[in-house]
DNA sequence: ACAAATCCCGAGTGTTTTAATATGATATAA
DNA sequence: TTATATCATATTAAAACACTCGGGATTTGT
């Protein structure tokens, strides 16, 4: 039940580009030290994410990427699906095109896979890279109060 | 976010044994072939079970496993645990000592992890053998009374 | 006493996935 | 034209996955 480091970076990278916005294009290399990835193999992720629109390129020197569309329309889970597939427990109960076996009408566990897959969907597709800054930002006005009170 | 087979055919045969309780041991080669998986592959599986108490062993001819408690008191999540580690989409978040990154005081992308950990915890908590039997039980007479109707 | 059934245990194996690394081509700003 | 980037493909070491195999220990029925 572990997602790879494929989604984690991914979703650190995407976060990545929405404190950066405004800001012209980021290179992948920027976000490679921030996040603390590999740059060749963040390369390999963020080509997906291209393919998908999820994220824009710009070439050439000073160039690199942009988000595809506003933070508020990216949701997690849109990231999630891009680069570690259908979001599913089990390959009984994927989001498109599941595998069933021939018991999947009348299988005890795959209806708990299912209620796995989406209480999984569920949180990944209710929060956007929007949700993400207005969390970071609020974090920080407390952590700031706090400073204060001391 | 899969399981691996190890946590799906843990479920499978701990809910076959449910379903055979009160007849005394049930021995391994049925169960694996009810269920469609390797006999020799389940031994290890069903041993860490054993080790963990959720199934006791009886040896010799006509011996077998049994429940290691009652099925109301057998989550799923237990289950889990055990043949999958602890649950966690990353570990960061792991259940019981979890691998904190430096920065995991205000890593915004940990509490969604945190979120998604909590939310298949509660799914598969919430459900135990016996849930699982009842469930069986509604849906065959759900299907006895379609029969009926046709 | 013996054979059959059954659990117990450790080792080995082919395949796939993971998480990179390496190399080079292409595009663009300065 | 040079430095800075993205783009694309290949290779790889290590781990995980999903078994498979062989043999040993224990109990039941004959």
């Amino acid at each position: 039940m572990k997602l790879s480091t494929k989604g984690r970076y991914g979703v650190k990278a995407m976060f990545d580009l929405a404190q950066h916005i405004g800001e012209g294009p980021t290179s992948l290399k920027s976000i490679a030290e921030r996040q603390g990835i590999s740059e060749h193999y963040l390369e390999q992720l963020i080509a997906g994410l291209r393919k998908a629109g999820l994220v824009k390129s710009v070439r050439g020197a000073q160039g690199g990427y942009l988000l595809g569309r506003e933070p508020g329309k990216i949701r997690i889970g849109d990231i999630i699906r891009v680069l570690e597939g259908p979001i599913a427990p089990s390959d009984c109960v994927s989001e498109e095109n599941p595998e069933c076996c021939a018991k999947a009408d009348y299988c005890v566990t795959r209806t708990i896979w299912e209620k796995v897959r989406d209480s999984i969907v569920e949180v990944l597709d209710s929060i956007t890279l929007e949700t993400m800054l207005e969390d970071a930002k609020k974090r920080e006005a407390d952590s700031s109060l706090y400073m204060y009170y001391i």
